[in-house]
DNA sequence: GACGGTGCTTTCATCGATACAACGTCTCTA
DNA sequence: TAGAGACGTTGTATCGATGAAAGCACCGTC
């Protein structure tokens, strides 16, 4: 193991001159540079980064912290952000939650946030109440629906705006019996409950009554529930011209479920997705999605981390705010 | 900043004793225990992780390091990696290269390493040479298709065999114009490559020529470029009757493009993937895919580097070896 | 020759947790 | 009653880098 102090005594100056080097902080002459540089290279020395960040309090990484990895969503937007973070020579880690309770309030508890310079934190199962009793010494910013205290950033999608807009489409091409697989039938904060909203609003707004018999809840938003919904519904007999689905891989599921029931798409059953991946450009049909904002997202969630990361400690705290990026419909071939 | 010493005087005990309950270790009586437990909890205590890392060497978590997020393959890694870590104890941090020399050079240095008690790492770009002047405190196993020195843990999977046994059962079922979407003209040792080798040894081993021709390189494993390169094929006037794709995401848009041209799956052109993602079975048609032992190298890579992890530092390296996992061709409803 | 300034380098305390060795107290045995 | 051993606790050095402040040359100026 060789330290900061073994490269000292090669190059015949103090640790704080090779730390001065290191830091390419001003105030050293050019040969003694050398000198330290050639010490560094000849002994293979590395900054011990936890060493150095004990010190400092700065750790040189940033957190996103999400429920999954693999759902089309979480993968692009942990992408997305690492290839941003990057562009900005900042360090990137993610880190998955697996959706439990236990796992998020680890996540966000005062000696775990440490770790990191800033956190960009995704919940799905904490309320505000369990966010309410925490004392931040780091940088959070909050992405996606929970709704969290008005003290700390927030970037959500409008995603009462996206399924309005998606069913509004649906209803306006003469769909008359919608489905929402992924719903819900009470009315929480949640990513369901927000994107149902919507679904009940573009009926109301039409002044058509919202059939809870389509309503579909489901156990996780992957591409099996949205199969299991389609063919749920229509083994159960179920009426249905149009398929609104809260997330993509959902709508990938009632996609495939179509074809099996042999339900043309989108002549006999229109099909919507949300969060407009990449893939849905290649799905047979291609598939009409929500697009959320995802860049805008990714870009600003960095930006409001950024500032909080320069601000911190400096007790200025005006910006804090929920900013709900506006969505898009973007049409493809499952809709008329 | 509530400091371990801040719990110790509330407590009226040392230091030393406030880290012996914290670690569970024994020699605390059951009412000194108590009241350290009681400070604790008063002042809201929590270890510094930094700190302790600095102390012990440890850090509590290990890392991995991939060339991108998004692609279905990755994503699902990084998943069966995070969860199987989770489920024993273990902290499992995710970063991304891009795929760039640069990032890949990065993550392996010395300093990097240390960061985490242990490393998966799956390179793209770097080779042997790179590998051959490191030397290694941190534990680390290596997965991907690039060959690393044999003094290091390696896990693959069966590359050459899987791409056999698909091109095979292409050919055996009367294909006799197969493609190649993201094979290699020239063979090198990375995954692109291997996957080839794969496909020329099927054409050897039924005594069939290769169509240079039919060997379709691609800048991306992504579904734009598996939509491109059968798009091109066609528009050139190249004839084929199956397609093998190197990857799953190439398959979805190599189904796709046919699908625009209006050639049926598997009638008129079979199609196979690799990497067996969890969507294939709801794309139109299900795609038959190459399943290349995702979850037993998960397990594996997990357990090597555990194994790693224990006897680091001992200087018994006995085990090391490159381990190739079995791949299994699942057929669905895109061959005959 | 004394003085002030500048440019470079060193000294030393510090960050917070850990582990070794030592210590005092108590109990048990010879 | 001395000696050994177990038990619980404490003092202190340590991990490796940093930064404030002090030190030391060297130069030009009056």
């Amino acid at each position: 193991m060789v330290r900061m102090v073994d490269v000292a005594r090669t190059a015949g100056v103090s640790t704080m001159t090779v730390s001065n080097v290191i830091n390419g902080r001003p105030g050293v002459a050019a040969d003694t540079r050398m000198r330290v540089l050639a010490a560094i290279d000849e002994l293979g020395y590395q900054v011990n980064a936890t060493a150095r960040s004990l010190r400092t309090g700065r750790t040189g990484a940033i957190g996103v912290v999400l429920p999954e990895l693999d759902s089309p969503y979480y993968a692009h937007l942990s992408n997305r952000l690492s290839a941003a973070a990057q562009s900005c020579g900042r360090h990137l880690l993610v880190e998955r939650t697996g959706g439990t309770r236990e796992r998020e309030l680890e996540a966000i508890s005062f000696g775990h946030l440490r770790r990191y310079d800033g956190v960009i934190v995704n919940l799905v199962r904490l309320d505000s109440t369990d966010l309410a009793r925490l004392r931040f010494e780091s940088p959070v910013v909050f992405l996606g629906e929970s709704p969290v205290p008005s003290r700390f950033d927030h970037v959500m999608m409008d995603n009462v705006g996206g399924s309005r807009d998606a069913t509004r489409h649906l209803l306006s091409t003469c769909s008359r019996h919608v489905v929402i697989v992924g719903g819900r039938h009470d009315d929480t904060e949640d990513m369901a409950s927000l994107r149902t909203r919507g679904y009940r609003q573009a009926h109301g707004d039409l002044g058509l009554p919202v059939d809870e018999g389509l309503v579909v809840e489901v156990r996780t938003y992957a591409w099996d529930e949205g199969y299991r919904a389609v063919m749920d519904l229509h083994e159960a007999g179920v009426a249905f011209d149009a398929v609104f689905c809260v997330t993509d891989a959902l709508a990938m599921g009632a996609l495939r479920a179509l074809a099996d029931l042999d339900l043309h798409v989108p002549r006999d059953v229109q099909v919507i997705g949300f969060d407009n991946g990449e893939e849905d450009d290649f799905l047979i049909p291609r598939l009409s999605s929500v697009e959320p904002g995802n860049d805008a997202i990714a870009e600003l969630v960095l930006d409001l981390l950024e500032r909080r990361i320069r601000t911190a400690g400096t007790g200025d705290l005006r910006s804090q705010a929920t900013t709900t990026v506006n969505s898009r419909l973007v049409l493809r071939e499952s809709t008329r």
